[in-house]
DNA sequence: GTTACTGCAAAGCTTTTGCATCCCT
DNA sequence: AGGGATGCAAAAGCTTTGCAGTAAC
């Protein structure tokens, strides 16, 4: 945790608990989620302080926001490249390690400069398969 | 047009209006995009038209609805299989027609159901590149 | 002492909903 | 005639912003 010290970000007990929850999570948190958990230790955190701090560790690289589910922002701790599976009707995401070889064609290339890809596979999750079968 | 008739769906003039717009649209315009164009035909038109008359074509299978704009909800009327390719500066978003063989881990695959995929690539689009440049 | 952060409230946007009226079929 | 669609207003979420007070450095 020591290691995020540096010029004009300050080490607050808010922030700290807001990457201690995120830190190793998998569970691609909303700010809710985030929200919800952090209040149990700081009552009087309030959204501007989650939201403010997501957005400066997303500016610093040390997480990035998901916009794989249309209802509401997800965050990531796990910066480095990976994919993700949503399940349509719980919405949870679940990691994808493996390096698509993926490339635009390269007509479209040479005018638009691409920085990256994600890819989002969709379907339905074992407990929600589940539930279909009663 | 008039193959979208069907039991239980009319053809008022205000949803023609929508699906003119949309029909051959590349834009991925968004329901304010939408909005903005068909007002000028129907002065009267709500957003709550054209929310409902997407959310049914979106149903009917006639659109598809993307989340690659994390600001906003874009609309598709190319439901054939094909990914985007999105400016990060001016959320410009074109198509990218290519058949990529993604598919997840099979360990993955056998307990969570996968019914598809998309692809999204992210970069600066030609114009947004010629600004960096001034 | 500076500078950044917190927390509250208010506002901003996008999207949804309730409901009376309307009109396509 | 009947069932879906329209349009208005209000509400509901999620996210951002302004600002005064506070705490980290």
């Amino acid at each position: 945790m020591e290691h995020y010290r540096e010029k004009g970000f300050k080490l607050t007990p808010q922030r700290i608990a807001i990457m201690k929850f995120l830190e190793g999570n998998k569970n691609h948190p909303s700010a809710e989620d985030i929200y919800q958990d952090v209040r149990k230790t700081f009552p009087t955190m309030s959204f501007a302080t989650v939201y403010n701090n997501l957005e400066t560790l997303r500016e610093k690289g040390h997480i990035s926001s998901l916009s794989i589910d249309p209802e509401r922002r997800r965050y990531d701790p796990d910066t480095s490249c990976h994919h993700h599976l949503i399940c349509l009707k719980c919405k949870m995401v679940v990691d994808v390690y493996a390096d698509f070889k993926v490339h635009v064609p390269d007509e479209q290339k040479t005018s638009f400069e691409v920085l990256g890809s994600h890819i989002e596979f969709y379907g339905t999750c074992p407990e929600c398969k589940k539930e279909e079968g009663i």
